[in-house]
DNA sequence: CAATAACTTGCGCGTCACGCACTATATGCG
DNA sequence: CGCATATAGTGCGTGACGCGCAAGTTATTG
């Protein structure tokens, strides 16, 4: 087992984002500025100036939770098959790593729709872009750009892919929005070329 | 010729963000918090107030130029000749946009490589997905998940250049790292899958 | 040449980020 | 098992910031 004060970590980093998230989503993307750090640090039951060891900015407070899920980008990559082909093994990953849970509609909605937490949402979505290129490097064996500019067109696909599923027309289940806007990266238009 | 007053704008929008870039490349990534709004406001010879009703922080300001200049990329695509094909014609627009001028590679990176400016520079990139979607649509007459995708992959693709440009180890003109980046954009690797 | 709209500026307030010093709790070692 | 040390939580104080408001100034319109 690990470390009990990093368990403790883990725990009130966790205990922060998720009241920060359920206070943006309660005031509504409009009244974000009503969400006080107070409110959020008495949520998650500690000070104010715990709050501030853990996140700097109240943005990056409410977008942590999908920032440590994108985290995993990686390791869910490296948990796939090693013979499967590498479209497939993204796809899956990516879909498993996003749709396990099914994602709170309300609270995506609110970190990728509201404008003062643009910034931040694209960083929380970017951070996994790392560790995924980490990881498609060594499932392929190829060394330098490729790898970065494959992971990196993956997250913004997901990213398309996520906007997509909260637009109020089309509501398919997350995971083929997510799967579509995978194949247009690893099978881009030929048609119009 | 446009509005006195619409000139005027751009040109204070201008001179704000100049101002921001340059005093922020003068204190280096170690010490973003030494440029104080007051030294961005009076360099630019503008109240702190304007200041504030042009950037509501001091990294919108900072990465407002290239914010501006990504914003571009649709229109920079529709400059390209009808019959050329996706691939090429994304690619030229943009080389053009991002190589003409030859980008201050200090500016760029303190954009791209100080932690606090990250969450405003991935914005200051994708404010272009938007408009390169739609151009992209335009000229492929496709429709939903795929110019969408397209467009934040290039983005991606041009950002992972960026950094790669950036780094200390080869130095390739930009726009050779740029159509590299791009290649693997659309043409992905096919032996591994 | 008015009337109106748009922009700039000064002022003031509430909030925030963070350095510092102190306490409490966990970990590792003799 | 107890003690030294590292690590996390907290209170306080301070400087900076974002922005609403109202007044003054400059461009635009008819």
């Amino acid at each position: 087992m690990t470390d009990l004060r990093a368990r403790n970590r883990q725990a009130t980093r966790e205990a922060i984002t998720t009241a920060a998230l359920r206070l943006a989503v309660e005031q509504g993307p409009s009244g974000l500025a009503l969400v006080r750090v107070n409110d959020i640090a008495s949520a998650a039951g500690v000070s104010p100036r715990t709050y501030n060891n853990y996140f700097s900015s109240r943005e990056e407070a409410i977008c942590g939770g999908h920032a440590d899920q994108s985290r995993r980008a990686g390791d869910a990559l490296r948990a796939r098959p090693a013979g499967e082909p590498l479209d497939v093994a993204v796809t899956e990953a990516m879909v498993g790593l996003f749709t396990d849970p099914e994602p709170d509609r309300a609270g995506l909605r609110m970190i990728m729709l509201t404008p003062e937490l643009e910034g931040e949402a694209l960083r929380a979505f970017s951070v996994g872009e790392a560790s995924l290129a980490e990881a498609i490097a060594e499932r392929t064996g190829e060394t330098g750009l490729r790898p970065e500019v494959t992971a990196a067109a993956v997250v913004a696909a997901i990213r398309v892919a996520g906007r997509n599923w909260l637009a109020p027309a089309a509501n398919r289940p997350f995971a083929d929005v997510i799967r579509r806007a995978l194949a247009c990266v690893f099978s881009p238009d030929q048609t119009s070329r």
